[in-house]
DNA sequence: AGAACCGCCTGCTTGC
DNA sequence: TGCAAGCAGGCGGTTC
């Protein structure tokens, strides 16, 4: 499922392919996106990361924000045919993008350029406000690994890297965010940095249908130690990794190193 | 207001 | 082998 580092991965890829072309036609394949308008004659002036979000800024002041959600992705198409489940395409002046959704969660806006309000500073990468996170966010009562998967109080981070950070971290998923002290706060998002960020330059987890924009396969797969490994052994301490129920949805984690904390 | 839950979707895996 | 049930999960919307 495209996170942070699956979103960035695009970007950076589209950013190469696609920044100052001209877009010669959209084409919608699927009733669900119907209303988008056609975005024909326009440049696209800039692409940029915003949570999960990808932007397209163009040169009209709107912006098209296209969410993955799970099983969304962006494939550089040089002349092949249409992949099974394109969702939308945008045929370029040098190339075509096409949206491929199985699962058809993935979502296309056009609407006004956003530039300059990323005010919300909850971004690991791109800038984090640690003390309004302090005072906004870490006094709830919901548990950590639920509030590092919202998007509003901590942006990009999903299922697989939410446990992985908690396991680096060495904190419980079960651990309430109010207890959590100022300091190991700090530590959780030092923790969380480097995983994203080794997340971006393995360009992605490619556990079970992620790809870059060339249909290639990440490599932070390889890099996991807790996620996907119910019942394996914990490679720092050898206790036998568990899979629990949070908010419907798995949460793997290793109550050696991260204590039980119910 | 904040926390918890629901529904959207389809392909793959599991169990009988 | 075949078919149904179970599962995956981000997030906007709804309910408690």
């Amino acid at each position: 499922m495209p996170e942070l580092p699956e979103v960035e991965t695009l970007c950076r890829q589209l950013r190469r392919e696609i920044v100052q072309r001209r877009i010669l036609e959209t084409v919608i394949y699927d009733q669900k996106l119907e209303g988008i308008e056609n975005l024909r004659g326009r440049r696209i002036n800039g692409v940029f990361r915003r949570g999960k979000n990808i932007v397209l800024l163009l040169d009209d002041t709107k912006e098209v924000m296209i969410h993955l959600r799970m099983t969304g992705r962006l494939f550089l198409s040089p002349k092949k045919k249409r992949e099974r489940h394109t969702r939308w395409s945008l045929q370029m002046e040098n190339c075509r993008i096409d949206l491929v959704d199985p699962r058809r969660f993935a979502t296309v806006k056009l609407q006004k350029g956003q530039i300059g309000s990323g005010k919300e500073r909850n971004d690991l990468i791109t800038g984090f406000d640690f003390k309004k996170f302090m005072a906004k966010q870490a006094p709830r009562k919901v548990n950590v690994k639920m509030l590092l998967m919202e998007g509003k109080a901590v942006a990009g981070i999903g299922n697989i890297y939410a446990c992985e950070i908690l396991h680096r971290a060495g904190i419980s998923p079960y651990k309430k965010s109010a207890r959590i002290t100022s300091e190991q706060w700090k530590a959780l998002f030092q923790a969380a940095r480097r995983i994203l960020k080794t997340g971006i330059e393995k360009r992605g987890t490619s556990i079970s249908d992620w790809r870059d924009l060339y249909g290639r396969q990440g490599e932070n797969q390889f890099e996991l130690q807790v996620y996907g490994k119910e019942g394996e052994k914990c490679s720092s301490c050898g206790g036998i990794i568990s899979r629990i129920n949070q908010g419907g949805r798995s949460t793997y984690f290793c109550s050696g190193c991260q204590g039980i904390d119910q």
